[in-house]
DNA sequence: GTCTATAGTAAGATAGAC
DNA sequence: GTCTATCTTACTATAGAC
């Protein structure tokens, strides 16, 4: 009994957390971070400001939440698309990392309005310093895959190009009101990678 | 008389408008925009709140000021590279085009503290995006000088790359530390681009 | 453990005198 | 044009019912 009252309060509590969450995604995608109302947030959710603070440390806090979320679903889909491309029996390091960029470009387009979120500036402050952050780890992270076959030693200005390329296309993506349009340019992106790697000289 | 009032009151009016410019330069630069207070600003302006909503609109007015004059800045240095470059005899558009580009990134390296303040990623809300825009209209200008002997259409995902590229280039060089560095890398970052487009082939 | 109601606090914005 | 005093608005925090 006392088992099952902890499973129904529990299971409540995982309730209220999860509509502020839904409706913190829907009030941060209409008014951005900053002009959204903690109020707007919780009425939406058919909470109380005491709940979210409650279940977060606050506005940011459910922000962060929403994005670490998203991550880890990009993340995911990156990995897969990677994996899938060798078992496929690709092995071509430059093929591996478009497919991963691809994926991850994807993953934008499945969730646009998240997406457009993240990317549109407004967020805690600090965030956008640490969302460049993440794009420059994960640039970096998959540059190393162009040099495998010499020493672990990364190229710096390579993974600056990249990761630029990447933000760049992301935000295309994921700003722009036509998706077919957004499809076209992400490949064209990815090409102008492909084509510039191949082209690629160490300096002396 | 009134003739002199008028001005003694103006010149008055500019001194506290510098005043205030220059300290919000300084405030902003150690506390960022959110962490900044107004208080401290005027403060240090030796004025007042009231003066300070006389005259600017705000704290982000403030800040947004201080933006638009650096980047008049940056776009007459950028401007007198090109012409300089032009002058002594170079035609060839990639050459002008990095010219423009090395002479944005030394405007970042001479103007550290406000080149640091607008890389941050903590300014008003919206600001990111601005910058960025800000950014790709300078990409999609340079990169047309790549097309001047075709028609006037630009390839839209060069100015992607090119405007990420310069992006990441402009990130390292504000935000690094060691400034020998930051020119190394930003001359391997000018140097894949230089290689990039000569390799480039229109789409069929 | 969870939520409602209420108070606290900080900082940007404004009104009106000089 | 400048300044002081005041106002407003949200985020944040907490006390107490259930």
């Amino acid at each position: 009994m006392s088992i099952e009252h902890l499973q129904r309060t529990s299971d409540r509590g995982a309730a209220t957390r999860g509509a502020l969450l839904a409706a913190a995604r829907d009030v941060f995608s209409v008014s951005g971070f900053a002009q959204a109302a903690v109020t707007d947030i919780v009425a939406k959710a058919g909470a109380s400001v005491g709940s979210l603070y409650h279940h977060f440390s606050g506005k940011a806090d459910l922000y962060l939440t929403l994005f670490e979320e998203f991550q880890t679903r990009q993340q995911e889909r990156t990995r897969e698309a990677v994996h899938l491309a060798r078992d496929e029996g690709e092995a071509d390091p430059m093929r591996l990392f478009i497919a991963g960029a691809r994926a991850y470009l994807d993953g934008c387009l499945a969730e646009p309005d998240l997406a457009r979120l993240f990317l549109s500036g407004d967020g805690p402050p600090g965030f956008d310093r640490a969302l460049r952050d993440r794009l420059r780890t994960w640039a970096r992270r998959n540059a190393a895959l162009f040099h495998t076959s010499e020493g672990g030693e990364v190229d710096e200005a390579l993974v600056v190009v990249l990761t630029g390329a990447m933000s760049g296309a992301v935000s295309e993506v994921s700003l722009s009101e036509d998706e077919a349009a957004s499809r076209r340019l992400a490949d064209d992106v990815l090409a102008i990678i492909a084509r510039m790697e191949s082209t690629r000289e160490r300096r002396p």
